[in-house]
DNA sequence: GTCGTTGTCAACCATGTGGTTGAGTAAACG
DNA sequence: CGTTTACTCAACCACATGGTTGACAACGAC
């Protein structure tokens, strides 16, 4: 949990930036120099090279070693990570949507008269 | 794609904190009020509110009004932006490493002896 | 060995972020 | 009315981030 705290933070973190996430779609489609990675955009050389250092750091990218270039590839194995927090907390929170709209439809059901006492703010404040 | 590529930086950016992932995590479980939420940590309730607007912005979160109390609601709808964005890329990415593994076991198949000449780098490299 | 290519490291700068405190707003309570 | 509760807004501060330029390292080519 700690460690996979911090690793959930560096990936979230590094994806908020849309030209990383631009050269994670870039590297979806194959490996790439540092670059062939920068050229679309009209940064320095060493800008792109911090962002990949972000992208490793964050377990998204793995750079080799190829006579001068290091070519760099998706490692797409911490989006699992991500994908099961964000799973298990959409489930969460949909299924509490779902109670909430039994039971608000038992009650249009049961007392449509008597429902509109006090009641029906506490079940969202709780 | 240009309005979802900010919503997206704002939703991986919001989530990139373990304070703000953990206050969505409670509020999964249920509708919280501001004071409810900022118990659990040892900040001030004002630095509670900025999670909470950094939630809001990112459209994770509503804010709804009772009383004095604020009562806040996850709004789990913008997940799916993110497990769409994802998915298109791990998929991606993992279809390029099947085709890759394919190709490394028709070469072995193949020609186990002549393999090793100068070609399986690539798999390494890449 | 020297040169060009490819990329990293270091220093610096502007802006953003998470935290603080202090003041102010909105509504219930007395 | 004034007080208390629950919260936001504003100003400030330390540090992180994304960008720059300049220097330099690793390697292939000449």
């Amino acid at each position: 949990m700690v460690d996979n705290d911090d690793r959930l933070s560096r990936v979230f973190g590094a994806l908020a930036d849309p030209t990383r996430r631009d050269m994670v779609a870039r590297l979806a489609t194959g490996d790439a120099t540092v670059g062939e990675l920068a050229a679309p955009y009209d940064v320095s050389l060493q800008a792109v090279s911090k962002h990949l250092k972000v992208l490793e750091e964050a377990g998204l990218v793995r750079r080799s070693r190829d006579a001068q270039r290091r070519p760099v590839h998706l490692d797409a194995e911490v989006f699992d990570l991500m994908t099961k927090w964000i799973e298990k907390y959409r489930q969460r929170a949909e299924e509490r949507y779902q109670r909430l709209d039994q039971v608000l439809a038992r009650m249009q059901g049961k007392d449509l008269a008597t429902a509109n006492d006090d009641d029906q703010q506490r079940g969202a404040a709780g």
